[in-house]
DNA sequence: CCTTGACCTCAAGTCGACTTGAAGTAGAAC
DNA sequence: GTTCTACTTCAAGTCGACTTGAGGTCAAGG
């Protein structure tokens, strides 16, 4: 057998081994088996859980992605929600683009203090307007 | 007095009350004084609580905008500090763009699964190299 | 055979930013 | 003067994704 060791699934996909215990546990991986109590993984457990730190930086919640990626058989992804995941992703980016580039402003701004800067006004009042939303939840993006 | 109800604060803000509460407890802002028991506000503090939306949208904690935002006297915000988060903010932006141009692929692509398709295996070798990284602390793009 | 130490389980703790709930108070309308 | 109700305090709860700790097990090396 080429079955893995959890130390070196741990190693090899780069998290501690009781992310793993917690990621079965949420039933987003499973060992093939035990050696004694040990578990032993499938090399397969990798890309699997590649697949899980990609859904996790695209933003979806462990819930989310343990619906696409069940522990047996492969995993089925929708298309459109993954469109949809872009379209959120891209939107995040503009908000993020426009933030960049009045932080970057703020920064260079002449105006003696920043209250006193026109394009920081600017930005606080569409932060109070709320058209740069405040990340509530775990976002891509914040 | 022009001073404001901590309602009133709070629907133009807003913001729910017991936020300026919570504000209050942990130094970012501070009534005039009181009324009976019941908060009075300086309508300054509307622009105070805009930067520290503002503050929360590019990524900053509490604790960091408290340091920047003293409830007492003007902001002092270190251009510098202005100029890391406009760099932070743009490589995570980048990160974002790739990511979801990856996404918008898979979602495309005619691959009959995704595991098939080389975008997204490149995507999840990216994301298994951590190139692409999982947010971990609530960050402005995750 | 015995020790070692990596693994195991299960409950509880952490972190940040708030929210919620119970119990109390007081300004204002009647 | 009574009632109404928006406010008050303080402690505890929530959410997501894990981590940590105590106490137990067992395969392998000496």
């Amino acid at each position: 057998m080429t079955d893995l060791d959890i130390a070196e699934v741990a190693q090899r996909a780069g998290v501690p081994a009781s992310t793993l215990r917690f990621y079965e546990e949420k039933g987003l991986i499973a060992p093939t088996g035990r050696r004694g109590l040990r578990r032993q993984y499938d090399p397969g457990v990798l890309e699997r859980l590649a697949l899980i730190a990609l859904g996790r930086t695209a933003g979806f919640s462990l819930d989310e992605i343990a619906h696409m990626v069940a522990p047996d058989g492969p995993p089925r992804i929708d298309r459109s929600m993954l469109a949809d995941k872009a379209e959120e992703l891209d939107r995040r980016i503009r908000e993020l683009g426009v933030l960049r580039d009045s932080l970057r402003h703020a920064a260079a701004c002449p105006a003696p203090s920043h209250i006193e800067c026109p394009t920081f006004r600017g930005l606080l009042d569409a932060a109070a307007s709320g058209s740069v939303p405040t990340p509530r939840r775990r976002m891509p993006g914040g």
